[in-house]
RNA sequence: GCUCCCGUCGUCUAGUGGUUAGGACACCAGCCUUUCACGUUGGGUACACGGGUUCGAAUCCCGUCGGGAGCGCCA
């Protein structure tokens, strides 16, 4: 190991483009990221796309799409895969005049009744290395080969990784995995050790799925004469029933996470819990985060999904944002939430003031955007409303009375802010003798069509004087 | 089947031989209150099981059970 100390942190993340940027990528890309920025490093972008039949352009800007909203920004260009395969194809073939690689004839029918066999003899399904010291001269003809590596057979091959800690894997269960396909083009394994060896990776960050991988690519690299990056291999995240989350059981993109109105920070804040701890802390600011990321404070146990901590966590950063910034951030989201339209179409400068007015109140009872839109639908609803069960009920001729009673009031207030609509209500309530709850919930019923809102004065104010008048003549009548 | 990894409240986790086993989310109850939230106070719930080692184990060892991952000319 002659590899200098003084090295900058290189990481890496490395998708296939099969498919959108999944909640479990999205933290490998993350922890990437974050230890990057911690040791003042620099984050890679690598597509895997040497799968030509399942890489798509689609899922591409799905991922840089993902990455971006996320704020997971990488150094350099991205590094398209097979763009480097003249590269993969030039080192197997050094490896093949080294000796270290062979050509493999085999067909795939080969290939399956030795899977076949071995599995029913209850051995691992391994390639038996039939062509391993073979005489190429008795090649079949017309027969592509691919090329394999010539894997050590005695002996382990020790992982020592950063998370999992010192992982030995006996070398009789690693084969001679392929190398070259026999069109040509470089297998994942052999890409990935040439590429993070080219790329000057420091250390491969990557979800435990790849631990045994880890040591048959420590094989090609130990070929090769190459030094060996750290590795840290990261437990998975499962669903909420513990099961493996696939794209048919809740794992979504994180496009998905965006249009239910979670705020990227709170993603980020969730997702590095998720495995990740620092004593009792929760929250984490972007700069905390960075700050305090370890690698070795990474647990080893996989952990489950779960919507309700999101939630907290997701409502937690709405509440404490800015009222200015977090308004940004809605215009912003408008497009990708499903009540989006509606709240654009009403979106003027004047109807952004009041919104921005309201936004204090909205935001305290929020879990996500789109959440926070609900609650404000009232404002653009069109009239008149249709009370739901609840506000119906507050509406009956009691409530419908104290309404008319107090459009005068409402009427003779100015400026109709909640200040002062407050005081004046109030004092008409002291008057009457009645409590407050008993005009409040009528009117909250008349002006926004149900029975729980934000604070009724905040919501005169919001839909101004005329408007809140016309809502309670609506409902009085 | 074989190899490897994991196992503290329902969930995320703190804990590295001596703690009344802590925090957060969720849940229940009270307070606050114009509703709902927020906030706040209190509450119940966990060391998978069985053996060791030790004066003493959630912490160390072994086994069992449970869960997960990998075993392609996919990545």
């Amino acid at each position: 190991m002659d590899e200098p100390m003084s090295d900058a942190v290189i990481t890496r993340f490395a998708p296939s483009p099969t498919g959108f940027l999944h909640i479990g990528g999205a933290r490998t890309a993350l922890f990437n990221w974050l230890f990057a920025r911690a040791t003042g490093g620099k984050m890679l972008l690598r597509i895997e796309d040497t799968d030509r039949q399942r890489s798509t352009p689609e899922a591409i800007s799905a991922i840089l799409d993902g990455l971006s909203w996320l704020g997971l920004n990488w150094d350099g260009d991205t590094i398209y895969q097979f763009a480097r395969a003249e590269r993969h194809r030039q080192v197997a073939h050094d490896m093949l005049a080294r000796g270290r690689a062979y050509r493999c004839y085999a067909t795939a029918a080969e290939l399956d009744e030795m899977r076949e066999r071995a599995t029913a003899e209850g051995r691992p399904p391994r390639y038996d290395g039939r062509w391993r010291d073979r005489d190429p001269a008795e090649a079949p003809a017309g027969v592509e080969p691919v090329i394999r590596l010539k894997a050590e057979r005695d002996g382990e091959t020790i992982v020592d990784d950063i998370v999992q800690g010192r992982v030995v894997i006996p070398n009789k269960d690693l084969d001679d995995l392929v190398l070259l396909r026999s069109d040509g083009n470089p297998t994942y394994m052999h890409a990935v050790v040439v590429d993070d060896h080219d790329m000057n990776v420091t250390h491969i960050i990557r979800g435990v799925d790849h631990l045994t991988n880890a040591a048959r690519q420590i094989q090609i690299y130990r070929a090769l004469d190459w030094v060996v990056p750290q590795m840290a291999h990261i437990p998975l995240i499962h669903g909420a029933d513990g099961a493996k989350l696939s794209k048919r059981h809740g794992a979504l993109g994180v496009d998905a996470y965006r249009a239910m109105g979670y705020l990227p920070e709170a993603l980020r804040n969730y997702l590095v819990r998720l495995g990740w701890s620092h004593g009792d802390d929760e929250i984490f600011s972007t700069e905390d985060m960075t700050r305090l990321f370890t690698l070795p404070a990474i647990g080893k146990s996989a952990a489950r999904f779960d919507v309700a901590k999101l939630e907290n966590v997701n409502g937690h950063y709405i509440r404490t944002t800015g009222n200015e910034q977090l308004l940004e951030t809605i215009e912003q989201a408008l497009p990708h939430l499903p009540a989006g339209p509606a709240f654009l179409a009403a979106w003027t400068d004047e109807f952004r003031r009041r919104f921005l007015k309201a936004l204090p109140g909205l935001k305290e009872r929020a879990k996500t955007l789109n959440d926070l839109l609900d609650m404000a639908s009232f404002m653009v609803a069109p009239r008149p409303l249709r009370p739901d069960e609840k506000a119906a009920r507050l509406l009956d001729s009691d409530g419908r009375d104290r309404l008319s009673a107090i459009v005068p009031v409402l009427e003779s207030i100015s400026p109709f802010d909640a200040a002062t609509i407050e005081a004046r209500l109030k004092s008409h309530v002291e008057t009457t003798g009645m409590k407050l709850g008993q005009i409040a919930q009528p009117l909250r019923a008349a002006l926004t069509g149900r029975a729980m809102s934000p604070g009724i004065f905040d919501v005169l104010e919001a839909l101004g004087q005329s408007e809140s008048l016309a809502r309670i003549k609506d409902q009085a009548a």
